[in-house]
DNA sequence: ATGTTGTATTACCCATGGGATATATAGCTG
DNA sequence: CAGCTATATATCCCATGGGTAATACAACAT
């Protein structure tokens, strides 16, 4: 069993999965709803939205014989943490970068 | 040929190469530096830096022996965006960057 | 020239992942 | 009830992924 971060993380390698998430992050969709766009058989639509489900980005109910899924923020929120966490490192890199340029510039003043 | 941003994630996807992005983020280190945390074999620690330069997250030089690695930004803030677009859904703000990024992904979902 | 250190490559094993087809289940409708 | 729709499960196939040990290579040191 894997840490949820590696399970979001591998669920969303998929651009199926992906796409199926950024279709959900408009509104729910029953699992036909999802798999429509894709040329694939009706059993790999349900094995896309299991992995979802199982890494905790989606949630399912049950209305009549269709199965709506709803995004879950969790996960993803987790994620954009990750990834923030790159952001602040990369900007103070960008500011040394900066602050570089800004040197040189300064010293070239003088010219 | 998988799409970038489906190399990051999956790259990112296992915890001994998110440990060794981690480490990166605070300085540049060589490949024994990076697989020095792990109890795994050369070969593995070299296996997952492979996969983390082909994901284009990290770079390497040549210094004597050795293969210092430097993080790179880019992939790593395609995936903030990525995140960050549904920061921005869960918060209740809808866009037609929604609609445009889903329509790419969907477009793009031939893996 | 030889050895030593750091890293990459090769060859192999086993588990998992994404796909397909066929079949089963659940719930509606006539 | 029978039949239709929506979805899930079973089974199988093949490719990839993560691990290993053995080996090769590259650069420095002696």
């Amino acid at each position: 069993m894997l840490d949820p971060l590696s399970r979001t993380l591998a669920a969303l390698a998929d651009p199926t999965r992906r796409a199926m998430v950024l279709r959900l992050s408009q509104g729910d969709a029953t699992v036909g709803e999802l798999g429509a766009p894709f040329a694939l058989s009706q059993p790999a639509i349900s094995k896309h939205i299991k992995v979802l489900q199982v890494a905790g980005l989606i949630t399912q109910t049950r209305a009549a014989q269709t199965r709506p899924c709803r995004l879950e923020p969790a996960p993803l929120q987790e994620l954009a943490a990750f990834a923030d966490h790159f952001r602040k490192v990369t900007e103070g890199q960008l500011d040394q970068f900066a602050t570089y340029l800004a040197q040189i510039e300064i010293a070239g003043a003088s010219k």
